[in-house]
RNA sequence: AGUCCCCUAGCUCAGUUGGUUAGAGCGCCACCUUGACACGGUGGAGGUCAGCGGUUCGAGUCCGCUGGGGACUACCA
């Protein structure tokens, strides 16, 4: 006898014991040897802000799915693991951190504050591998890279100077987004768009020299302090004579003059006028520097008034100063009205503060050079979106694209590169100047930092080593395969694409497969305020990372996903049904896989064959569906092979062989090794969805590899389909349900037991009935099988799968409801069969339709009508 | 406003070039403590595939329209 499995399944048990030794035995880094194909693959480096929640554990637990099935299927693979800084995000949290204890970082100084940001990362990133490792994430901690590590930031610094020296970085003036809040500059993809409910108000300038009044509409009457211009449509007859005309802005009293612009002014919305004001709007900017209008800052970067607002509001908050412009307006009479009005209103991502467009001086990509080949590289499939129904989403946002704010105010990141010197030169270099090279003078560092996507836009080969060619360059890059949340699209993949084409020359990956959001059961978001989340961890906890995984993958189907505690209960349960029906393997089977003989295939049953066969369609299944991301296709065939094939019907009519009630010695021991053969396959073809229990159990098997998790992946062989075993096995799985069914229905309970008569089968079926009339009686509680022969009157009759059946029930008198059950049952039969009759008189059906859908009409129609014959003698 | 997605059993979802009787999990009902498992077994109830129209021998599947829900992008003062 062999090691048994513990009676219980207690993943906590095992689970941690096992991350240890695979991590130590040094699996998860990739061999040293040419011959294999290599597979790699980049983690979408998290942030170190905190914790990973529930999508984290999605996006890592599919990844680690197919680098296992890679890594099994012999490719030499490599994960690589790692971090993000992500700039304003960890600045936000330390600085929030800090300010808990009362400590400001303006009083702290740079230096000190980025000290404390690095403590709060290295406790963060390794609470983060803790997590992965909780999740039996399969990287290559030798490889774990961070995005401000030196090499990472020398590969920012290249590509920072060559775009510089090509011309596609500048520093300029424009309208970005501002923060108030972060006081940063932000790019447009930080910026959140959500409907609010506004008013518009109407105010009225007076037209210097007369005593008409132009009605201007807005939703920020605060701006117009720092109004420079009015302006109509040119062509607008209701106001044409005004253009060149001065108004009189009220409050301030500003002559701003009337202009025309067909760009900016509908004439159909509200009044027709606009108020102008270039320093607060992106198209009253463009306006502005087509009319070589004045731009006033009224609101500073602190979100506040400034003094060109006026003594009246400076230093107050802008929504502070909002509500006090329109009680003067109000008070002064220029107030028309207020209406109630939804508009779009731009917040940042990050911290949810109103952004505020704003002129400022930052550096910015020049971005459409890089977007039409990542445009082109998409198309012609170079790299292939998967689902691909994104591929729409990212065309329409990439030959749309604006140039990138890449300069943020923060002290967190990657430090620009430029160095200026009094005299205004600013020279970019890789090596460290100290005096300006035009002038002389000394020269000091750039104070702002990089947008921290610029970093994570070059991960796939910075943390390979790049712009060295290294070992791990060449053989590893480009990856293969990208996995991560839809939502990053264009924030990470397409940078990704843009930079690792203009850099490398290649594609970064040639697929990118997006998952989607989780959410709770109703399809709600999670959120603390709902308190419907779900802590990955927690999950572990409670029923291990083997039952989490596969719900996560189960209901992975390319969309959002939905998933609730009952859901991770119900595969708990199917793990747990795992564990047991190893243990009831195990207690039979007596080699090891290392010593076990192949099978002959000339001495199997059929229903050993049967199970192979079903085994071999599931392996090719597996293989296929992981093969385009449909992770639930791939793991729903496992589960319902595992648990409704393998365990419902090959289990239990193994038992009478492997307990010795029927059959011979040499039957038992093939059932044994079959038994072992079928364990052994669906372990491995499991384990890259389940890599505890699927190692916990398979190290009891004895196989030639000292772990799963680098065994071969199983691979469909042709010789193993067997469809004449799958028709029989079918019969026979149909006939046994059929019998439990009408004895049910009868009103008789399992203990009650029958005899069943066979017939309309040919001598092959025969002597397989005969044969395996074991399984019917044990399966389906019979008294004996009789195959052949006409049966006697007064039984139960049916066909079920082309066999005639009849049961022998003692006299019992047949209840309403089972008379009413036939007869509904015999209606069905009857509709289905008129309505086949009806389609095989269609000539154009016989004609057009395929000939093995004819056929099929035609069996079944004879199936029917000898059914119908059947059912009603029943009666 | 534009683009895309979705509407199938009480709930959450599969259903891949149109083709026999539309599936699963959970939930529900009845029976069963059978020597791996009650996180189990057996059986069952439950659907006019959002609606209308079209193409076709044949539509859950393709096309159009309507209704409902969602996502993304852009933005109108």
């Amino acid at each position: 006898m062999r090691e048994e499995l513990a009676k219980r399944y207690e993943p906590a048990s095992f689970e941690e014991r096992l991350y240890k030794k695979w991590e130590v035995e040094g699996y998860f880094t990739p061999v040293e040897d040419p011959e294999r194909p290599k597979f790699s693959i980049v983690i979408p480096p998290p942030n170190v802000t905190g914790r990973l929640h529930i999508g984290h554990a999605l996006v890592n637990t599919l990844q680690d799915i197919i680098v296992r099935w890679k890594r099994m299927s012999g490719f030499n693979t490599l994960w690589v693991p790692g971090t993000d800084h992500a700039g304003i995000a960890t600045q936000m949290v330390v600085e929030r951190n800090l300010a808990s204890k009362g400590i400001n970082r303006l009083e702290m100084g740079r230096d000190a504050f980025v000290e404390k940001v690095w403590e709060w990362k290295e406790q963060h990133s390794t609470e983060i591998k803790d997590q992965l490792t909780r999740l039996g994430a399969s990287c290559d901690w030798t490889r774990e890279r961070f995005t401000l590590d030196d090499r990472l930031s020398r590969a920012v610094r290249y590509v920072f100077v060559k775009l510089y020296e090509d011309g596609l970085i500048y520093r300029g003036i424009a309208m970005i987004n501002w923060c108030p809040q972060c006081r940063t500059a932000i790019s447009d993809v930080e910026v959140e768009f959500d409907e609010k409910q506004s008013k518009l108000w109407h105010i009225a300038y007076p037209v210097e020299g007369t005593d008409r009044r132009l009605t201007v509409a807005t939703t920020r009457p605060e701006t117009m302090l720092g109004d420079t211009a009015v302006a109509v449509h040119p062509d607008d007859a209701r106001y044409k004579d005004l253009i060149g005309k001065f108004a009189i802005l009220p409050i301030v009293n500003r002559r701003i003059p009337i202009i025309g612009d067909a760009e900016l002014v509908d004439p159909e919305f509200g009044t027709g006028v606009v108020k102008v004001t270039p320093a607060h709007d992106k198209n009253d900017y463009e306006t502005g520097k087509r009319h070589n209008l004045e731009q006033i800052q009224v609101i500073g970067e602190d979100g506040r008034m400034t003094a060109a607002a006026g003594a009246e509001f400076e230093t107050l908050d802008r929504f502070e100063a909002r509500n006090k412009v329109v009680e003067r307006l109000r008070d002064d009479g220029f107030l028309v009205k207020i209406e109630d009005y939804v508009n779009n209103v731009g917040s940042h991502g990050k911290c949810g503060t109103i952004i505020e467009p704003m002129v400022s001086r930052q550096w910015f990509v020049k971005i459409e050079p890089l977007a039409r080949p990542a445009i082109e590289a998409v198309r012609s499939g170079a790299v292939q979106i998967v689902p691909q129904s994104w591929e729409a989403t990212y065309f329409n946002w990439m030959e749309n694209i604006h140039d990138w704010t890449i300069s943020r105010q923060l002290w967190w990141g990657h430090r620009i590169p430029a160095f200026h010197c009094p005299n205004g030169h600013t020279t970019v270099t890789m090596a460290e100047p100290t005096d300006c090279p035009q002038c002389g003078a000394p020269v000091e560092q750039e104070t702002d930092v990089l947008d921290t996507w610029f970093s994570s836009g070059l991960w796939p080969f910075s943390t390979l080593g790049w712009p060295d060619e290294t070992p791990d360059y060449k053989i590893f890059y480009p990856t293969d395969t990208l996995i991560t949340g839809f939502d990053i699209l264009f924030f990470w993949v397409a940078r990704m694409i843009m930079f690792g084409l203009r850099f490398t020359g290649k594609a970064p990956f040639s697929q990118v497969f997006l998952n989607g959001l989780v959410r709770d059961e109703q399809g709600r978001k999670m959120s603390k305020t709902i308190g419907n989340v779900i802590d990955p961890l927690d999950v572990v906890n409670e029923v291990g990372a083997d039952a989490l995984r596969f719900t996560l993958a189960v209901s992975c189907s390319g969309r959002d996903i939905p998933l609730g505690k009952s859901r991770i209960q119900g595969y708990s349960a199917f793990v747990n049904k795992i564990w047991n029906a190893s243990r009831f393997a195990l207690m039979h089977i007596d080699v090891e896989l290392k010593d076990a003989e192949p099978i002959e295939r000339e001495n199997l049953r059929t229903v050993e064959r049967w199970i192979l066969s079903r085994l071999n369609s599931t392996v090719a299944e597996v293989n296929k569906q992981l093969s385009v991301f449909r992770y639930d296709e791939a793991s729903t065939a496992l589960y319902k092979f595992f648990w409704h094939e393998f365990c419902d019907w090959y289990i239990e009519m193994a038992k009478p062989v492997l307990l010795g009630k029927h059959g011979t010695d040499g039957d038992r021991s093939l059932a044994k090794r079959v038994l072992l053969e079928v364990l052994d396959g669906s372990l491995r073809l499991l384990h890259p969805f389940m890599p505890f229990v699927t190692e916990e159990i398979w190290q009891k098997l004895g196989g030639v590899e000292p772990s799963i998790m680098i065994a071969p992946y199983p691979i469909s062989e042709e010789v193993l389909e067997d469809p004449e075993a799958e028709r029989l096995m079918t019969a026979v799985k149909a006939i046994i349900t059929t019998v439990r069914n009408v004895r049910a229905e009868r009103g008789f309970t399992p203990k009650d037991r029958f005899r069943l008569f066979i017939s309309g089968v040919d001598a092959r079926e025969s002597a397989f009935f005969t044969d395996s009339a074991y399984l019917l009686i044990e399966l389906a509680r019979l008294t004996e099988v009789i195959v052949g022969g006409e049966p006697p009157a007064g039984t139960h009759k049916d066909v079920v799968e082309g066999v005639h059946i009849a049961v022998e029930f003692p006299e019992k008198e047949i209840s309403p409801e089972q008379i009413e059950r036939t007869r509904r049952e015999i209606e069905k039969s009857r509709a289905e069969l008129a309505g086949l009759d009806a389609k095989l008189a269609n000539e154009q059906f016989l004609r057009n339709a395929p000939p093995q859908i004819v056929a099929g009409a035609q069996a079944r129609q004879a199936e029917l009508r000898e059914r119908l014959e059947k059912l009603q003698q029943n009666q």
